[in-house]
DNA sequence: CAGTGGTCTAGACCACCTC
DNA sequence: AGGTGGTCTAGACCACTGG
C-alpha cells in the first residue's frame, strides 16, 4: 500500500479555541501544501478520519465541506475525496480580437483555442430576438430589440465558457449574422463587412460564486468561481454594436490584458 | 412585525428526487431572486424554518450553509442570517496608469479611489529584501534578489486588496522605493526619474477561493471569491522593472479594460 | 458484496447578541 | 433572560462505485 497518509496527519490541540473540525481541515490542508497528498490524490476516507481523531463522522464531514468549498477538494460519491486536479488553464491574451485573426477567418474563441493547442467546441446555439436586459440595453444606449446569440463552448469536451451576444436588430435582421453559424471570422468578421469598422472593445470583469443555473451549465465543482465578462463592441463611429455577455468557469482561465503606461 | 416571509415560502416536494435541505435552499433563494427578501433583509431563524418545514436543525443548516457559499446570505453569530448587501464596487479603468496620474502625483490606488469618492487608506506597510518568489522571478527575467514592498489597501475602512510589488534590487537599492513612503506618485513616478520610462504594463488575471491567510487579511465573507492580479511593469528598453502581486475581495471590484480592434 | 460519500434525525452544550 | 447561530455527538438509511 501507499505511505500511510493519515497516521502522519497533526494530532488535535485540546487547548486550542479553534474547532475541532477547522483543525482536522487544517491538517488536510497542511498534507495538500506540503505535497504529501499530490494533485489527484485520494484523502483518507471519511471512516478513517474518524477514527485518526476520534470525533463524529458530522465533524470529519465538516472539515471536508470546508476544504470543498476552498476549492482544494473534490468529493466523489461511492469513490472518495481527493485534492482537486489543477486543470489547465487557458490564457486569453489581449489582441484576442485583433483584426488580423478575422481576416485568418478564425472567431476568436476558435483561434485562441487553437493556439493553445486544445481542441475546441460550441454547442447548445440558440439564436432568437428579444427585448434586451436592462444592463445590456444599458450598454447598447438602446432599448430596442436585440438579435440574441447564445453558445457554449467547451474544451477537450469539458464545459468552460456560455456568452450570450446581443446585436442591434436594426444591425443584425436578414444577415448571416441572424444564422446559427455566422461564417468564417465570426459575427465580427460580418459587422465589418455589413461597414461597421470596429475601433474597440470595452470588457468589464467581475468574479463571484455560481449560480444554481450556471453551476448545471458549466458542470462546476464546488469551490469553484465564475468569471463574469461583459466585452462591448464600438465602431468607428462610436456606435456599440454588439454586447457580449460572458460566464466563464474561473478554474480555465487567465485573462491577459496589456495597458499602455502613457 | 413585518410580513411573514417564513409563511409564505414554497412547501417541500416529497415527490421530488431533490434532497430536502437543496428544496428548502430554492425556496429561500426564490425569495430573495424575487425580492421578497431584500438586501440586508433578516431570512427566518433557524429554529422558524424547522417549525415550517417539519425537519430537523441540520437539514435547514445545511440549506443556510449552501446559500452561504453561495454568496447570497452572511451568518451572523447571535443575531441571524441576513441577505448580502451588495458592498459598493469600484471600477478599475484601463487607464489608472496612464502619467498624467503620476504627473498629479498621485499613486494608482489613490487616484482610482478618489476619483469613485471613497476615502482611500494604506496598512501595514512592509519592506524588505528577499529572493522573489518563483513566479515573480520568472516575470522579472531574473532570481535575483528584490526589494519587496508590502501593503494592504482599505476603502472607508474595508480591506479589499492586499499587493506586494518586486522590484529588482540594483533599481530600487538606496532610493526612496526602498523608503516606506515612496514619494508623490508612488513608485512608478520614481521608476522614470530613475531613467526607467514606463512602456505598459501586462496584468494577467485569475479568480479563485481565498486561501485562508487571505480569508482573514481581506475579512472576507464565506462565498466571497479573490481576483488574483499580476502585473508587470515593462520599460521602454523592454526591461520588467517590476512584478506587482495583487490580491482583492472580488465583491469590491469590477476591473476595465480596453481593447484595440486593430 | 463491501466501501465510499450523501442525507437526515434528535438531541446536547456553547458563544454571541439584544433587551 | 431569551433568542440567535456554532459546534458536536451517535446514530440511521440511502445511492453510487468497484471488484
Amino acid at each position: 500500500m501507499t505511505t500511510d497518509v493519515v497516521g502522519q496527519l497533526a494530532r488535535l490541540d485540546p487547548t486550542s479555541d479553534r474547532a475541532v473540525f477547522r483543525q482536522i481541515a487544517d491538517s488536510l490542508r497542511d498534507a495538500i501544501e506540503r505535497g504529501r497528498l499530490g494533485e489527484g490524490d485520494k484523502l483518507p476516507s471519511e471512516a478513517q478520519l474518524v477514527n485518526h481523531f476520534g470525533v463524529a463522522r458530522m465533524t470529519v464531514r465538516n472539515a471536508l465541506q470546508l476544504l470543498q468549498t476552498e476549492g482544494l477538494v473534490i468529493a466523489e460519491h461511492g469513490k472518495g475525496v481527493f485534492v482537486r486536479p489543477r486543470p489547465p488553464v487557458r490564457r486569453l491574451a489581449s489582441d484576442r480580437f485583433a483584426r488580423r485573426h478575422r481576416k485568418q477567418g478564425k472567431a476568436a474563441f476558435i483561434a485562441e483555442a487553437e493556439q493553445a493547442g486544445v481542441k475546441p467546441e460550441v454547442d447548445s446555439l440558440v439564436v432568437k430576438q428579444e427585448a434586451p436586459p436592462k444592463e445590456i440595453a444599458a450598454r447598447l444606449g438602446s432599448t430596442r430589440k436585440v438579435l440574441a446569440r447564445h453558445r457554449r463552448y467547451l474544451h477537450e469536451g469539458r464545459p468552460v465558457e456560455t456568452a450570450t451576444s446581443y446585436i442591434p436588430l436594426d444591425i443584425a435582421q436578414g444577415t448571416q449574422i441572424a444564422e446559427p453559424n455566422p461564417g468564417p471570422g465570426g459575427i465580427y468578421a460580418r459587422l465589418e463587412e455589413l461597414g461597421h469598422e470596429l475601433d474597440h472593445f470595452d470588457e468589464e470583469v467581475r468574479s463571484r460564486m455560481p449560480l444554481p443555473e450556471e453551476t448545471r451549465a458549466l458542470q462546476l465543482n464546488a469551490g469553484t468561481p465564475v468569471i463574469h465578462l461583459v466585452r462591448t463592441a464600438f465602431d468607428t463611429d462610436g456606435r456599440a454594436v454588439e454586447v457580449c455577455d460572458t460566464i466563464m468557469a474561473a478554474d480555465a482561465f487567465i485573462l491577459g490584458y496589456r495597458l499602455p503606461a502613457r
